[in-house]
DNA sequence: ACCTGAACACCGTTCAAGT
DNA sequence: ACCTGAACACCGTTCAAGT
């Protein structure tokens, strides 16, 4: 807030300090309240006091910028799984797969417009950011932890890839499911939507579980 | 092709004799070509050889427009479904259960872009058209199935809902991952993609089976 | 170095006027 | 009844010009 102003001058000029940080907040701000598809750049520019130009300096495209976004996003995603991970490190390598799931799960539903700008291509430039990496990191860890699990003899048949594809694809479609609107047709409101998936994903653990 | 205009004259004038039905195949070519961002009313209008405000006759909003689209997309979908059901008419209810997710993954993976303009809520107005209930239609007979499944002992242990929803989750998951641009990182390409996925589902059909 | 503001080629949508 | 074509208020993006 206190920096590149020599003196006590209103913020009416072009110094922002920071631009780029405050046009980040001002399109999260623009996502959580009219969704995805309000977000322009003119609009984002408004919002921070700026011409219509002034962000293709630190964002080359609309891409771009909510591309920014979606790093950001992934990076709370990240921490909001290792969270999960953390209170589950005493349990077995099954139970710490299942907290990744769980963690997964709370972050959508708590941060449904986020979870969407993660996880529409159509929106981002997924392969030319860092996205593809940091997805990798938490895929990692699922293999790791599958293997693990597999090895401890933990699981019933079948084949272990498969079974953490299978994982992915549930809570991923419940995610989407949720974003999409599709769980009223489900008789689910959303206040019971977490819970409910924390329990479709724990009785699919349970199936796969020797 | 050969309707309204009463001699032999250029298709040059207003009557297309059915323009809405012009208007959508624009539309679904379009989509099919560029993507379901690249469908604009005036784009459409162009390819139809109307001008700017013509389909506006016909469809209140762009969004009526793609509306439209994915009413004829889910009877596709509904077809595709029933074709693979009858399929497996003389099997137990928990393998026709498998042939439903079989006919979605099947139409899903062959229409992809198709798929996102149903699932997709912010580009179609869902609630004001038929599409819930063309929508419910098939879940009342994954429900029907589900519950004949558990009656004649077909089923492991947990709750028969949440096994629908978890399987509903997963083929719509799967679904998404797709079209989401997701498969890249599971080292799956996309010609494996639907032979991978029914697998998947029916390692996930095994592991709720008696 | 960073931003302004006009400009360009697009949008969705409306509406008087034409046939 | 159905379509045209101009108009309005928006877009994303570029770029000379200002500070």
């Amino acid at each position: 807030m206190t920096n590149k102003r020599s003196l006590s001058e209103e913020p009416r000029s072009y110094h922002h300090g920071d631009l780029r940080k405050a046009l980040l907040e001002a399109a999260v701000q623009l996502i959580e309240a009219r969704g995805l598809d309000a977000v322009s750049v003119r609009e984002v520019a408004k919002m921070t006091g700026v011409s219509p130009g002034a962000p293709f300096r630190h964002f080359a495209t609309r891409t771009a910028l909510l591309t920014a976004v979606a790093e950001e996003a992934i990076d709370r995603l990240t921490g909001e799984i290792n969270l999960s991970l953390q209170a589950a490190a005493d349990e077995n390598p099954l139970l710490q797969f299942r907290a990744i799931g769980v963690g997964f799960l709370r972050w959508v539903f708590a941060n449904p417009t986020h979870f969407q700008v993660i996880s529409t291509r159509a929106v981002i430039n997924f392969e030319g950011s860092t996205l593809r990496q940091r997805n990798d990191v938490i895929r990692t860890k699922m293999t790791v932890l599958m293997q693990q699990a597999a090895a401890a003899g933990l699981l019933r048949t079948g084949d272990v890839g498969r079974h953490q594809i299978a994982a992915r694809a549930l809570v991923y479609g419940l995610g989407r499911m949720y974003i999409d609107g599709q769980f009223p047709s489900w008789e689910l409101n959303e206040r019971e939507a977490l819970g409910e998936s924390i329990v479709i994903l724990d009785q699919f653990i349970s199936s796969i579980r020797a």
